[in-house]
DNA sequence: GACAAACGCGAGAGGTCGCTCGCATTCTGG
DNA sequence: CCAGAATGCGAGCGACCTCTCGCGTTTGTC
């Protein structure tokens, strides 16, 4: 009974339809991020595979399961480009080196990955896709307070729930304005953004050991 | 020059179309806030305000126009009721008082307005809402900017747009969290958004509360 | 080579939404 | 009081969207 691929369906696919489904969700990618996942239509999803509306359907149940998918795949992705923790932070890192490293990183993903942001901005969207997108915003916002709490260890967790989530919200604004600019200016705004959570954070761990003098030469 | 109401318009309203247009700006207030502006359909709008649809019709020449006609009310109340400038900020005032006294306005407007975050945050508007969208965003963007370079007299243009735009990104982000909470925890929320802003500002204005000899002794 | 299953197609069923149109009702000015 | 304008209605048109269905094609297996 045991082997199986992907779940407990008597579907077998052959190579093909592997490739189809990834050039599905590659089409998908690219409209969602630029009409958002509402406005998509899967007629334009399948045009822009180059595949007709039915045969989109022969892999994917409805668009909703075509959202999931790409929402499953990226998150599968992250966690093996970045492993299980949000970051390997060393008990006696600085704040500044953790955010620098955690926004870093996740810029890139960001970057590489437009479409994380669409799926994730959007409130858009209705049904079942809300609970893949609660679970991970849930997941990130685990990750980052046990992060806050390596830093933070006596503080009440109420507060450090409400520092998680706004850090995660900073996050998500630094982001989108991030993703709006180019070249110097989206590297000036990754800097900005830095600042904003060292600046916020910096207070909360007062004798954190190292006082680097990195950054912002007072003027 | 004559005397108008509206706009050059041929329309002559009576007093009851008056007050259907209110009570239709109204009922797509509600709708617009619960389901955002497109998956809000104008039958729903009619439903909620009791009218029919072709009602509806008779005073709005399309789904659009209600969302801009609100955004333009909205707009007008919010001059009307924190005057022209974003905050009087005098010469010497330190940067703390200023982002209060601007956080707890614009808090206490959205918190009122709900509907405002709703049509403010939605990129998911097509046609000619964006431009009304960028327009307001264009004028909360120039106050923020005029507003600190009264604070940042010699920063170069590009350094001080930057820095605007990721204050109303972060004011956004906070907004987010504090409507998605109620009562103690909304409160905490306002109070760390205020230390996000404040903590983000303040090494920029390194020499500033010169007048002020009660100042934070703190480094 | 033959059979079954997977794949591929595209017209269109079924549904919703924005918006219109013809007609009834209410208001207003003269 | 009455003509005309403003208001109100709701069935329904056309456009679009999600998803289905029947049928032809390709692929894997023996």
């Amino acid at each position: 009974m045991p082997e199986n691929q992907e779940k407990q369906q008597p579907r077998r696919r052959q190579a093909r339809g592997e490739r189809r489904i990834a050039q599905l969700l590659e089409a998908a990618a690219t409209v969602f991020t630029t009409t958002g996942y509402t406005a998509a239509s899967t007629n334009a999803i399948a045009r822009e595979a180059g595949v007709s509306p039915g045969t989109l359907y022969q892999f994917f149940p409805n668009k909703e399961a075509i959202a999931i998918e790409l929402g499953d795949r990226l998150m599968h992705q992250m966690r093996e480009a970045y492993g299980e923790a949000l970051a390997p932070v060393g008990p006696a890192t600085p704040v500044e080196e953790a955010v620098d490293a955690a926004v870093d990183r996740f810029i890139a993903f960001n970057c590489d990955h437009p479409v994380f942001f669409a799926l994730m901005h959007g409130p858009d969207v209705p049904g079942r896709m809300t609970e893949e997108h609660d679970a991970l915003h849930a997941t990130l916002l685990s990750r980052i307070e046990e992060l806050l709490a390596s830093f933070l260890p006596d503080a009440p967790p109420a507060d450090l729930t409400r520092t998680a989530h706004m850090c995660l919200g900073l996050y998500k604004a630094g982001l989108e304005l991030v993703l709006g600019h180019e070249g110097a200016e989206r590297a000036a705004y990754v800097r900005e953004l830095k600042n904003v959570l060292i600046r916020y954070l910096r207070p909360l761990v007062g004798e954190r050991p190292a006082r680097t003098p990195a950054a912002t030469a007072t003027p």
